[in-house]
DNA sequence: AATGAGCGA
């Protein structure tokens, strides 16, 4: 590669400043003003002109209206609180909500004795990697080996048994312990799970909700998945709700789900709000094809 | 236009 000496030396860095010192920190610091409820920004900065006179610039903007329609009264509220903390200097419209690093230690409770759990299963995979190799895949739920984990258990939505966390009386009770970790007078058994409690596994319910899976298309790539949640709740309860996110990009790909627990409370949504004007695009939901293994 | 992420005894 040659160097053209013949050519002016480039001196770029000083190109903007032919005209003297810069005397911009003499000059009141930039005003931000809004957005208020109508979105509108007011931006306020002090210049010299070309003449040294100090002048007033005054920017109005209006900022993008965030999707309203579908939120609650106390959840356009919420947006209306002043930001605190690491989101003082967020934008509106930006992500309202912040990852904390604070460490929270959650605390199980366990009766004691209860470890005798631990030393059992660590004891079972001993034994299995002695007798050939690779650890065992034994669901807990339904107890067949080497098919499938827990949580790819066909039936990992049902309820589970009662029995396995109700405590028993004396007899059975060292069976229980090792099998179920849970024993001991302080150990919380939530009521739906007490002795009594009612069943709720009729033939219907016995089904796997990832059936009743509703795919929703065409959502504005601002719709998050508490916005969807919020949409879809009220036709009855949701087991879970997923945007589909461009891993390269961060963004949303304009498509998620919607898990119902009944299969009719999916159909209601689908009927209602299949064609539904929502955050300025009309919506598909129709049924999800079943996911691919 | 478009059918989902990741984890593991």
């Amino acid at each position: 590669m040659t160097l053209d000496v013949s050519a002016p030396r480039m001196r770029w860095g000083e190109l903007e400043e032919d005209d003297g010192e810069d005397l911009d920190f003499l000059l009141p610091p930039k005003q931000v003003i809004g957005p208020d409820e109508n979105g509108i920004k007011r931006v306020i900065e002090y210049k010299f002109d070309d003449a040294g006179n100090k002048i007033k610039i005054t920017t109005t903007s209006r900022v993008r209206k965030l999707a309203k329609a579908h939120l609650s009264k106390r959840a356009i509220e919420r947006r209306n609180w002043p930001k605190f903390g690491d989101a003082v200097h967020e934008d509106v419209g930006s992500r309202l909500t912040m990852v904390s690093t604070e460490e929270i230690l959650i605390e199980r409770p366990r009766a004691p004795g209860s470890n005798q759990e631990e030393t059992k299963v660590a004891g079972d995979n001993l034994a299995q990697l002695g007798k050939g190799g690779a650890v065992l895949m034994v669901c807990r739920t339904c107890g067949k080996k080497g098919d499938h984990w827990t949580s790819r258990c066909p039936y990992k939505d049902l309820a589970q048994p009662t029995e396995t966390f109700v405590e028993k009386p004396a007899a059975s009770e060292t069976a229980l312990a090792a099998s179920a970790g849970a024993k001991g007078a302080s150990t919380y058994v939530p009521p739906s799970m007490r002795a009594g409690a009612e069943r709720t596994v009729g033939s219907d319910m016995r089904r796997r909700n990832e059936e009743n899976s509703v795919r929703v298309t065409n959502l504005s790539e601002d719709t998050r998945e508490a916005d969807l949640h919020e949409l879809f709740r009220t036709f009855g309860s949701v087991s879970r709700v997923y945007v589909a996110i461009d891993q390269k990009t961060g963004m949303s790909r304009g498509f998620g789900f919607v898990n119902f627990v009944n299969k009719e409370d999916a159909e209601r949504a689908i009927n209602k709000l299949n064609g539904y004007g929502y955050d300025n695009l009309i919506l598909r939901v129709e049924w999800a094809t079943p996911r691919a293994s």
